[in-house]
Formats: C-alpha cells, structure tokens, sequence
DNA sequence: AGCATACGAAACGCTGCGTCTTGTAAACTC
DNA sequence: GAGTTTACAAGACGCAGCGTTTCGTATGCT
C-alpha cells in the first residue's frame, strides 16, 4: 500500500491529555488565562505538540468540547411541534446552565469574534450543526401541517438560539421554564 | 474651594486623539490587533496617558462608542405596542447593520466573556441601558392594555435582543425586514 | 513664586507567542 | 536489523505587547 503509515503515529495519551488540561486551566482560571504554554506544561507534552495538532488554542478548547462534553441535542419525534420544541429547548437549557459548558461556549462565541478563521471554523463545526438540529424540528412540523404561517423558519432559529445565547452572554441569566413557555407558545402561535 | 481644580487639567485633544486612534485602529485592522502601543503611537500620546484614564483597551473602545457613535434608541409613544416596536427596531438594525458599529459591538461583547470586571462594566453602562429602553416601550403597551399576556416582559427583551445579538454575534447576516416584521407579530400576538 | 497634577517620551522587566533545534521513540520498508 | 520517516518532550530563541517607572516639561491653581 502506498499511504500505509509511515513514522511513529500519533500519541493518542498526548491528544486526551492535552485536551484535558485546556478544559481544567479554563474552568479554574478562565478562558483569560488559558496560555499554549500552560496547557503544555499541564499536560506534560510539548508546545510544538500543540501547534502540530491545532492551529490555535481556541481550537484545542473546541474539539475538548467536543470530545469530552456530551453536546448533543435530541431531535426525536414526540409527535407535536410543541412536543419536539419542549424537549429541544429542555435539553439546551440543561446546557447552557451547567457552568463548565457555559463558560466553555463563551469563550469560544468570545473567539470567534476576535480570530476570523476560527470563527468559521466555530460557525461550521458548532454553531451551523445546532442550527440544522432544530431545522429538522421545523421541517417536521411543517410536514406535519403543525408549523404556523409565522415566524418564518429562519425566524425560529434566530428566536431560539438568540434567546438562549443572549442569556448566556449578556445577563448572565439562567434559563428557566418561564422562557422556554413562553418561546413555544410564541413559535406554536398557541396564544389563541 | 477645598475641592477645587489643582494641578494640570485633563488634556481633552489627548482624550479625543485617543477614542479616535482607538476606533480607527480597530476599523482597519480588527480588535484582535489593536493594542494600546498602537493606539497610544497613533494618538502621538504616551502610554501612560491612556493607563491614567482608562483601565482596558476595551474601555477606550466602550467610551469611544459612547462618544462618537450615536446609539441613541428612540423611545417616543407611536400610539401603538406595535408602532413603538417598529420604530425601536428600525433603529436598533440601522445600527446593527452598520459595519462600524456591528465591530464595535462584537469586539465589545467578546471582551465582556474574557474580562470579567469589563463585563460588568459593559453590561451595566451598554446593554442594561438599552433593556431599560425597550422595558418603557413594554411599560407603556402594559398601561395603554396593549400588551399581550405572553409573553411576559422579561421574556419580550431576551427575544428581541436575543435575536439582534445572534445576527450580529452568529450568523453574521444582516438584520432585514422579515425579521422585525416577524418579531413584532410574535410579539404583539397578532397572528390572529 | 510655589505647588500639584498631566503631559510626551522612553526605558524597564516580564509573559506568552510561534519557531527552531536537539536527542529520543515508535512505527514501517527493504 | 539497518535505514527511513514521523512524532515526541524539552527547551532556547527573538519578538511583541504588557503594565510600570522615570525623566523633563507644561499648565493650571493659590
């Protein structure tokens, strides 16, 4: 075979060890304070270690998040629209109310705005895949005959992440129920 | 006069040299290269004049945005909940959809998740005073019997600066009409 | 005149960046 | 088992920007 392996492989004890270390550095001293020597040293490896793997640290934390948070969200059918709005909204705000993930999706949307490149890469990886998840929620109902004429879908995606990442980045407040009953009677137009 | 003026006054062309320098470093070249050197360089000031007055580049930022960009709301009674929405949004995308100030604000909000005590202070002279402005028009729908019972008021500010903030912070798309039509449908319940 | 504070300029030590070098380790190829 | 290739930990490197300090000067008040 001619792309058979070739050199020593990579050392999957450095890769977890790596992303260990950023989540631990984050979540004790904050994102402000997350340095690619830091995290080296924590973790026992290299810096070129670092740099050989991810282009820069925010990219390290994304794929720790990834790895190492279960960031999933349910898209089952539970039958109504407003059924499969609860339980996507009651999954987010279970979320975006544990600490450690909230700081997490902080820094990372905080990155975002400040490193162009990873911003795409933040848009791609994460954000565009949370908003595919709660497309399908949509088209459902629209299949179903359940969606109403208002708000547009695209709407609802703005309506929905906005208000939760608004939370989490401007007041700071948790999500409570009151929120999400309000955002599904405001998007099933149950008002009436 | 105890507390009369002593020593040297504050030299206003230094401060106004400085929010300037500020704002066009970071227009040119991005909040992620704009550091106080740079600005202190442009401004033909010393760095110490900048430490003297303001604790962070991100609190020249916020003052410069305060000082030379018009973020004023208007607020006036338009004899409807949903006249006051409309114009209170028209404004609010005119300026999210400037590119100027849409950096600004991203640049802003980034730094508020990294810094903590910048976040405070950003949260309370920014994004609270302009809670506080849409809370009249809210209080105003209340008094007038315009407002719908949900959702609550609470709620009404998480979507609509929810969904500006997303935009502007998400999906980097430009806040259009369909948007605040749909908004100001959701809000005022008037799908039916 | 004397005092207090701000000013521009520049030097300081420090931290973290991203690159590069060194010697070793772990896989495959012949 | 000798040779090749790539990854590894460790650490040195020059650089940029930080926040502080020092200097001599400027501008107000009493």
């Amino acid at each position: 075979m001619a792309d058979a392996q070739r050199g020593r492989p990579r050392s999957e004890e450095a890769r977890w060890a790596i992303l260990t270390a950023a989540l631990e550095i984050a979540a004790e001293s904050g994102y402000g304070k997350l340095t690619i020597e830091g995290i080296a040293s924590r973790a026992g490896v290299g810096k070129q270690t670092i740099y050989r793997w991810w282009p820069t640290k925010a990219d390290v934390l994304l794929e720790a998040g990834a790895t190492k948070a279960d960031l999933a969200v349910p898209i089952n059918d539970h039958g109504s629209y407003a059924a499969d709005l609860r339980a996507f909204l009651t999954a987010s705000y279970k979320m975006a109310n544990n600490r450690a993930i909230a700081d997490l999706l902080r820094a990372l949307m905080a990155e975002a705005q400040v490193d162009e490149a990873f911003g795409e890469r933040f848009r791609e990886s994460f954000l565009q895949r949370r908003r595919d998840a709660l497309a399908v929620v949509v088209e459902r109902a629209r299949k179903r005959g359940d969606l109403p004429p208002h708000p547009a879908p695209a709407v609802v995606l703005d309506l929905v992440f906005g208000a939760i990442w608004y939370r989490v980045l401007a007041t700071r407040r948790r999500l409570d129920r009151a929120l999400v009953d309000d955002l599904i009677r405001v998007l099933t137009g149950s008002d009436r």
